[in-house]
DNA sequence: CTGTTAGCGCTTTCAC
DNA sequence: GTGAAAGCGCTAACAG
């Protein structure tokens, strides 16, 4: 186990003050070239690793943001970190990531961890049942970055970054009215969460709109898994009279009702037309192939990371601009028309 | 902006030392339980959060440990991290990770990071092209445990955490030729990477042992993309002579490959059954369901971490247990037999 | 059970 | 262009 060498060895072996060798190493501008090559070279030689915590310990910043998502095993979430992860790295920014697994007790412990680890900047996307944002506030009292993006909350308080989920969930819906379907099922995740409750108001226009009357029996609050899918379908293969349309807020859900579904002998989209939401892998490989809507995650997470790291170099106020919304997109395959 | 609260302030407003204050904060055996009490809730009430750098600083260890992958987006390896952060997060231990792109350069550029922020120990899978090893050294002189999962280097000098990539090639392989196919047609990627060398290894094994010669033209070596799945498909069909079988070393390219041969007229199991690998999402959903590898990709990140943190707390020794094989398994599905 | 003291490695102000 | 010196906030050895 090596001795780890500091920016006294370097000085001491070059007959420099600390404060020479720390600025050359920095490339701050008052040092001679020379000087700096020596000691960069040297420092190389030596081994010599900075020292982060010290180095943040003086400077009170950290160069490091925190994420906090629902899960980490998700196809959006992940398309959202690698998104993150690129632009942060790009900058220089470490990510440390934690998930809540849909907990609000564990997203408050994240949450403290985070402050505790004086990321410069957090990212959060909140769970299931989180109410109320007290456990943020600290950050906000230190005058800490804070970014909502997909799942948001409280739509003024904070910067948050989005789609526009309810014209997504009015497009859906549309697309099914269109297409001539009438009594369109709507499976959708807890209302507390702007994602899901715009995706209703959405789906609730559309029905106004084609002067249908909404029924409440046909909307299901659930946890979007695949579970429930299968759960789903047995109860409309039970309904007297069935759902000829079905959107569901999730792609997996939506898939595994669908197998469902085909698997009692029901035809899709001729019985039921079906529409999800992501734009999963699963979407694409599944038969036919599932109508859903794209969700731009990757650029969610790039566009996340760059607001806010614009906003920790002064190059931008977050707070000033409250909302991005990103643009999501209908796309058509063979589940909902032939 | 509110002035930070520091244990000294604490100190002063109670009368205790700050070395008291820390103790009762690190809730220390030799503190009075009246002392904690009153100290630690004096804390919440001045707001005080522990400076994990100073903290860092001193100890000389960080609570964080590195993470550096091929890639985020992909389905196997959310699950992998999932696993990891659970298991880290609940034994006090940050996740930082990182993507290498693929690249080396990219990867040795976040170990350096990583060793920089002195993360108490490094899980790595490494990047496609990663020839040797000297980007780790630092941290094998430093006696930082190190330790790669999944796509591993060096057998020997480095403990690892994979699955029987030989055998659950060779299980791919014998299953179809079991089924009585007799020309079968591997898509793999980089030999140089173990898991793909091993599951080729897997593969002639299997022919061996059914006295099939092996066919040099059958292998090919890709990056296992989708797009890749969709060009083997329009080779198979151009080719004078068609394979009846089809063992690809990834789902979601053996998925586009399967799609494709199908919209080519194909059908599939009957003209080419198909196996895939590691069970990801699409493979339970594509018609027909797609058989594949089981990969325990959370069970290798949660094994992946404990180790690590077993390690660190001086539970194990790492070095000792030089391979941990995970075990992997075939599941058959429709693309392979009716 | 609690206090004193020193120092982790770095940055930065002030001085020359 | 470089150096001296202080201090970021915490912990651990030692002392009592």
């Amino acid at each position: 186990m090596e001795k780890e060498v500091t920016i006294y060895d370097i000085a001491k072996r070059l007959n420099y003050s600390p404060a020479t060798v720390s600025r050359a190493l920095n490339d701050h501008p008052a040092i001679k070239l020379d000087t700096k090559d020596l000691i960069t070279s040297m420092a190389r030689e030596m081994g010599y690793r900075s020292n982060t915590f010290a180095s943040n310990l003086r400077r009170q910043r950290t160069n490091t943001i925190g994420v906090i998502v629902p899960r980490l095993n998700s196809s959006f979430v992940s398309s959202v970190l690698a998104g993150m992860e690129k632009v942060a790295n790009e900058a220089g920014y470490n990510l440390i990531i934690s998930q809540s697994l849909e907990s609000v007790t564990k997203e408050k412990a994240n949450t403290q961890t985070m402050f505790n680890s004086r990321v410069d900047g957090l990212l959060v996307s909140v769970a299931y049942d989180t109410e109320d944002i007290e456990h943020f506030t600290a950050f906000t009292n230190k005058g800490i970055p804070l970014l909502f993006f997909d799942r948001v909350i409280g739509n003024d308080q904070f910067t948050s970054i989005v789609i526009d989920n309810a014209k997504a969930g009015y497009e859906a819906t549309a697309h099914l009215l269109k297409l001539g379907r009438r009594r369109v099922m709507h499976i959708t995740g807890n209302l507390k969460r702007n994602v899901y409750a715009d995706r209703l108001k959405g789906y609730k226009q559309a029905l106004a709109e084609y002067g249908i009357p909404f029924d409440e029996r046909l909307v299901q609050v659930t946890d979007l898994s695949q579970e429930v899918g299968v759960e789903v379908a047995r109860q409309i293969t039970r309904m007297p009279i069935r759902p000829d349309g079905l959107f569901v807020t999730n792609d997996l859900c939506a898939v595994s009702c669908m197998t469902t579904l085909k698997q009692t002998g029901l035809s899709i989209p001729d019985d039921v037309a079906v529409v999800g939401f992501n734009n999963d892998p699963v979407s694409q490989v599944v038969n036919p192939a599932l109508t859903t809507i794209h969700y731009p995650g990757r650029e969610m997470g790039e566009i996340a990371a760059k607001s806010l790291i614009n906003h920790l170099n002064g190059l931008m106020d977050i707070q000033a601009t409250n909302t991005i919304i990103l643009r999501s997109e209908l796309i058509i395959r063979g589940s909902s028309q032939k």
